[in-house]
DNA sequence: GAGTGATTTGCATACTTTTACAGAAAATAG
DNA sequence: CTATTTTCTGTAAAAGTATGCAAATCACTC
């Protein structure tokens, strides 16, 4: 293994030329940096990072922290960042929380702080106060996305408007009769923001002059087609008392709603409309209405905000950017049947 | 930012006392090492990860790099290797090749040599010669999933084997027009094993004294449910000349074979026999014939191995470990249709 | 009471690089 | 030709931790 010394003996230099001709932001002459280059080429040389990030405090790596990884939202979310990351030369060490709640702890209390990484992202994360001025205390710039963390700068899209947004679609196509599907539960790990999809969708309903029957919200735990198919059977089960739109909080759920439609022999959108959330690569495929919330962008400002914040810390950025949000209207919702 | 020195100032003992007490791998009086936790925990202390590097040689840190972070098999992967090495103390930073061909190079002869990572998983890549021997010129364990990479203990499927599986199957119902969708190419970062499927499909079918249709074997981009979709359509869509069974080279690609025999008026399995590959959450809901190669299991001895690797760097690890796979049998496949 | 071994601590060094500082050489200005 | 600036290079001092070695203490044993 070679060394800069290695390098600087076989050049016939001092190790701080070797350090100048390979980072080349320095005087240095135009012959000596290309002997050093050669030679550090022949030896196979790569300088230590942890040499360098012991000499100027910097890692050129950052920790993005997610709740899973193997579903659809957070690997799209982390590619967008990944890439935007990997450009400006950073390198990412990802922390999953879904890896059990005793590595949780470790994550913000050991390897966060333990100046392994310049900064850190959190998407869809709850953290406690603790956890963030552990952070904070160590000065790193914290950004995330989804869930409210005080002190960071937050991307997010406004829930509210997405449930109004969706449920109002509806509403202003004739529906009275609307259920919808949501996400049951937040865990500790995971800001959840279903709650307020729901409560927005409650009130878009008795704006309208609506009382939302508390029977035609559904609670899954997870997002995920076969959980959309079994609460929408179980929904449209009784012909005779069945909602004739469903606003699904997540296209996954949208398509499970699509297909046990069809196998009740319902026809999509005559007797049923259906809004999903996300704009999933599935709901083009199913020709499902949808809230697109653009995913990649959203990851990739994250990434160009963090570092913004990086390259200049004094740089002004709000503490709260709300990313927008638009309908796309496909085949999956049509005016309410003519009551029968 | 508290170091060591100011811990053990505060402590009165020496920073060696320190080192000792934390670590706690040495001989430290039981009231030194009480006062030394409380005193470090008052003062915030944590140690810097690149010091602890710089001097002993290790990061307990390991590169994971893969093609992809957004397709089903990688996060999939990803998600247990990063749960096994976590339970092991290790974190994962994440090498994402799909981030740009430039950044590639920079990954094989900067990020991974530069002493960042102790060891590399890597999954379904293609490397060459430089770039293997860049690895292992620096000592770095290097353990692979699918990719054949010549130097690195390798775990994968048999890919023959379970091409064979599936076509055979379908032989055994007497199925005698029997088609395949499965990927066409395998870029520079991916390894592809499409190639020997559909090589072992042929070979399958003419030992059955089948002559394979050139025109029934289709090759698609990516594995999605749309992909399968259109091939199938196309490949169903003259009735007088279609096949009986569609063996396709992921679930994914399988369920679009069923929703296009769906539409198309077809009845699966009476009509059309589908088996694809995975084992993927969406073949058991749509009741499709599989062959499972536990990806989370996979993930899981990946990560196993390399921790061995690590701990004994004689161990005698196999160069290439085979992991079983099973035919599933589901509601998508059944005898063929006797002849019209 | 001396010898043996186990515990406990501190001193000093090593790990590898970047960079402030200073000095030398070269280029430019007057 | 001197004075000034620009370019080039080396010396040396950090950065924060782990650990070999030696010294000191303690508990025993004979």
């Amino acid at each position: 293994m070679a060394g800069i010394v290695d390098v600087a003996r076989e050049a016939g230099v001092s190790t701080a030329t070797v350090s100048r001709a390979l980072s080349g932001k320095d005087y240095v002459s135009i012959e000596t940096k290309e002997l050093v280059q050669s030679v550090a080429e022949r030896l196979g040389y790569v300088p230590s990072a942890s040499a360098y990030t012991l000499v100027t405090g910097r890692t050129k790596n950052i920790g993005v922290v997610v709740p899973y990884v193997d579903r659809w939202f957070f690997s799209t979310v982390l590619e967008a960042i990944d890439r935007e990351l990997v450009k400006a030369g950073y390198d990412v060490t990802l922390y999953n929380l879904s890896s059990g709640d005793d590595h949780r702890k470790s994550i913000f209390t050991k390897s966060l702080p333990r100046k392994r990484v310049d900064a850190v992202i959190c998407v869809s994360v709850k953290m406690s106060e603790e956890e963030i001025s552990a952070l904070t205390r160590v000065n790193k710039p914290l950004v995330s996305l989804g869930g409210l963390i005080k002190g960071a700068k937050t991307i997010r899209i406004n829930d509210t408007a997405a449930g109004a947004l969706a449920t109002n679609h509806l509403l202003s196509m004739g529906h009275t009769r609307i259920a919808m599907i949501g996400q049951s539960e937040s865990t500790d790990n995971f800001y959840g923001v279903f709650d307020v999809r729901k409560v927005a969708y409650e009130a878009a309903l008795k704006e309208a002059g609506i009382e939302p029957r508390p029977g035609w919200y559904r609670a899954v735990p997870r997002y995920a087609i076969s959980e959309g198919y079994a609460a929408a059977k179980n929904l449209l089960g009784d012909p005779h008392n069945a909602p004739t739109a469903i606003f699904a909080s997540s296209d996954e759920l949208a398509v499970g709603v699509l297909l046990a439609a069809k196998d009740l022999g319902l026809n999509v959108p005559a007797d049923l409309s259906i809004v999903g959330v996300d704009n999933h690569e599935l709901a083009e495929f199913f020709g499902i209405t949808t809230i697109n919330q653009n995913v990649i962008g959203q990851g990739e400002l994250l990434a160009k905000t963090m570092l913004e914040l990086l390259d200049n810390p004094e740089h002004k950025v709000p503490e709260i950017t709300e990313w927008p949000i638009e309908l796309i209207v496909r085949s999956s919702t049509s005016r309410a049947p003519s009551q029968a």
